[in-house]
DNA sequence: TGTACATCAGTGAACGCGCGTTCACTGATGTAC
DNA sequence: TGTACATCAGTGAACGCGCGTTCACTGATGTAC
């Protein structure tokens, strides 16, 4: 019946195998994604998980700290991915922005844990460098689609890094709320956000009064 | 030399002293602040730092989360206050709005460990209460205002309570943008808020075409 | 004012627990001949 | 194909540590007479 395997422990893996380390990798994610927090995690919690001992952990990450970065770098690259796929679904670099906004709120609500660390914690925490990072990258991305709506005409002439920081703080701010407001509706936290960037988008249009 | 006290440990209090008890609350109101961690905060530091034993902070708070509410909830009251404080400069109601706003992003700058664990954390956290409260008490007042506003004209008729929501997260999400990124001088902030609430307020007003 | 006694704010020592990590070891996998 | 040997992915046991909390105790503070 079963696997055959030693009489006790997981049946040893071959040499280049990677599967403990993935295992070990999504189950580390999915802990992380359960606790939302990292204090929370712990390396035997893992193991137990993945039914491993903990000195097998260590043939594969240096330390628990190295392990919690890989899972958080990895989790936030399918967030800039979905992200850029938002943003391909159109040419008109507005509804580009709104298509990212959508998508970033989507994401947060979607993975709420998984936001809480990568955008809710302290810098110096596994995904510390993520986020000292992120706003360099995904917010230079964000900068050039405010400069396209500028020099589009669809937003008035402005310091493109002070917008593209409004907008991004706003879908920012929607979401954080909704995550740490337990038990908000997800429909509500959309409608707050179409009102926010419609407001703003008003707000940032050119020639109203001159 | 010095005090008159016991050879070892601190001089005993009289019956109704609760000196002690304030020096455990400011402490732990200390190394919350330093740490912005409630996990990092230890019932040993905090009597390490006030210099008794670990018993004796039993004879005052029933556990180490009764001591972090309270602290919490001591701090939340100052919170109100000072955007209370700050309201009342103007009759305005839209002017309010702006004041409570600046108040709001600079006591969150100048207290950001206390603002993580205020609006950052958990529902759940020792704070979770206060979080899951406050919007109930700080929206209600911000919802009124915002009634002000859309009576007085400076705002389109529209669902107060979204209208209201969508301004605290703009603030919040520059609040805790400026927490979460280590190294953002505070005048850019500042900026950011005064953009997000000047696009808010042209986006939000009345009559621009029809 | 003096004495006997109750109260209770402190103490030192210890508890059981879970943590991240290390150690020496085992034995299947892989390889050279 | 068979055999001797090296490698290294697993293991059980233990490490030192800090945690929140409890226990029995001490002795100054306060009170009744």
């Amino acid at each position: 019946m079963g696997e055959a395997r030693g009489r006790r422990g997981r049946r040893r893996a071959a040499r280049g195998d990677k599967r403990l380390r993935e295992e070990i990798l999504a189950a580390t994610d999915r802990l992380l994604f359960e606790a939302g927090d990292e204090g929370k995690v712990s390396v035997a919690g893992i193991c137990r998980s993945v039914g491993c001992t903990p000195p097998s952990l260590y043939h594969h990450f240096v330390d628990k700290e190295a392990l919690l970065r890989e899972v958080c770098s990895h989790r936030f690259e399918q967030f800039a991915a979905e992200l850029d796929a938002a943003a391909a679904q159109t040419e008109d670099p507005l509804e580009r922005v709104r298509h990212k906004g959508r998508a970033y709120l989507g994401w947060a609500i979607e993975h709420p844990e998984h936001y809480r660390v990568l955008f809710m914690s302290r810098p110096g925490g596994p995904a510390g460098g993520e986020m000292s990072d992120e706003p360099g990258a995904g917010l230079r991305e964000l900068i050039s689609d405010v400069q396209e709506c500028m020099a589009a005409g669809r937003f008035a002439s402005d310091d493109p890094v002070t917008v593209a920081v409004v907008l991004w703080s706003a879908v920012h701010g929607v979401a954080s709320l909704y995550i740490s407001n337990a038990g908000i509706p997800r429909s509500m936290a959309e409608q707050w956000l179409e009102k926010a960037t419609s407001a703003l988008y008003r707000g940032l249009a050119p020639g109203k009064e001159g």
